[in-house]
DNA sequence: TACCAGCGTTACAGATTCGTAAAGATTTCG
DNA sequence: CGAAATCTTTACGAATCTGTAACGCTGGTA
């Protein structure tokens, strides 16, 4: 079933759509503001968020831009709440990434009609919370992923590394801009974080460990149909 | 994911700046003066420069200078702060081949207005990353080339070599403009440096090696439509 | 033919970049 | 708090890249 984020920062809206939207069947999560959004997001991966816009510790505006910052959260659709029908607002929220708008007071029969269409829109395309590339099979929600019916357990970092690596598939990934989506890094650190993580996932990923490709002086490459041989040693 | 490179000394404007566009999901570079904005630049061949004016080291004219000295980042719009509305400055500033101009205080959502606009007017003229040539497909942002759907991987001394041979399409290339164009070599040294690159650059290419024609006591001439032979033996 | 300037080719040492293991730091959780 | 898991840093070796020197080849000239 569906996981669906609700952050606002008054608890009686909140309650009332966490109700009506566990009684549609829906599981719920919570948050009050900006930062515990971000928080529980990263933590649970829904598969939509309602976001309030006004709210303190750091808006609407400002948690939409995290959500879509990480790889985690980055194609999670959102649906944006605003006291006002503020046309200023409203494209501001729409520029940021929210992928649906509504205007308080609203009804909460409307708003579950616009997750529905929503969900069911983004999840004939993206799958939201599930990524197939060849024999992999990338599950958001529990950090898993499948090679061929084979569980693979990654560490969170380890999982938004190879989920970085993968999308876009088929372009080559700079260091940098690894060091960016997965760490935050915004500077050429001359870390070796990266390699080491690098080497952790293809150990993990056992023979196909070689789907991820060095690109020297740039940065990796996952490649779907990377050269398999056929051993097993793994176990470092 | 456009990459912007920041230049300001002062640490608090450098950081607000980049904690602005990272949240418009731009990824950011910084450097906190002249000197090490190149360096930087090169490295990462972003796809737009923020450019104070007054910087230790090497203030904003010199920086730019050397910007459109180095074919990488030859191209790559570059937008100047100054802290007053000096004309002069502005003047000189647009001289040295600067694409927009804004004076200190500004509003960050201004410099963001004007970031998008710049970008999308570049990117939608120049292709920015890509060069085109008969069969051959370069992509500056990866240092990959492909002939026809045949990768092809060069190191990123080969790369700017083979850049600085195209660009200008047809024209010969002096053993001068080429040594300073990818070393920074101001002096005509007796160096076998390039000799040694442009064979390394013609076995890489294999047949269309013969692409890069000599032009005896002058240079080299990139020719795309350079007589290819049917043969394949590039591995002496 | 002999000579010479310009270019091609090869080999090699220093510089970069990457992979790896191990130790230290941090976070998580009972 | 303490232990385990996870993440980051450090150090060093391996692989690759790069500039230079040495020498060979070619075409032009007398």
């Amino acid at each position: 079933m569906e996981k669906i984020l609700i952050v606002d920062d008054e608890e009686d809206i909140r309650t009332m759509i966490a109700d009506k939207l566990a009684g549609e069947g829906y599981r719920v999560e919570m948050a009050s503001n900006g930062l515990e959004a971000l928080k529980v997001a990263k933590a649970t991966s829904p598969d939509l968020v309602v976001l309030d816009l006004m709210m303190p510790e750091r808006d609407g505006i400002a948690a939409c831009k995290d959500l879509r910052a990480d790889p985690l959260t980055q194609k999670t659709p959102i649906i944006m709440l605003t006291a006002l029908d503020a046309t200023d607002q409203k494209i501001t929220g729409l520029e940021v990434g929210a992928d649906d708008y509504m205007t308080k007071p609203f009804s909460l029969k409307e708003l579950s009609l616009r997750i529905q269409s929503i969900l069911r829109r983004t999840t004939d395309i993206a799958g939201s919370s599930d990524v197939k590339v060849g024999p992999f099979h990338l599950d958001k929600n529990n950090l898993r992923v499948k090679i061929s019916d084979e569980d693979i357990d990654l560490t969170s970092t380890e999982f938004k590394l190879l989920l970085s690596l993968i999308e876009p598939l088929g372009e080559p990934k700079e260091r940098g801009d690894l060091l960016q989506k997965v760490w935050g890094y915004s500077n050429l650190s001359q870390t070796r974080t990266l390699d080491t993580h690098i080497k952790r996932l293809r150990a993990k990923l056992g023979k196909y460990g070689a789907c991820i490709e060095t690109v020297r002086s740039v940065g990796y490459l996952f490649n779907e149909n990377a050269p398999v041989a056929d051993d097993e040693n793994s176990t470092d």
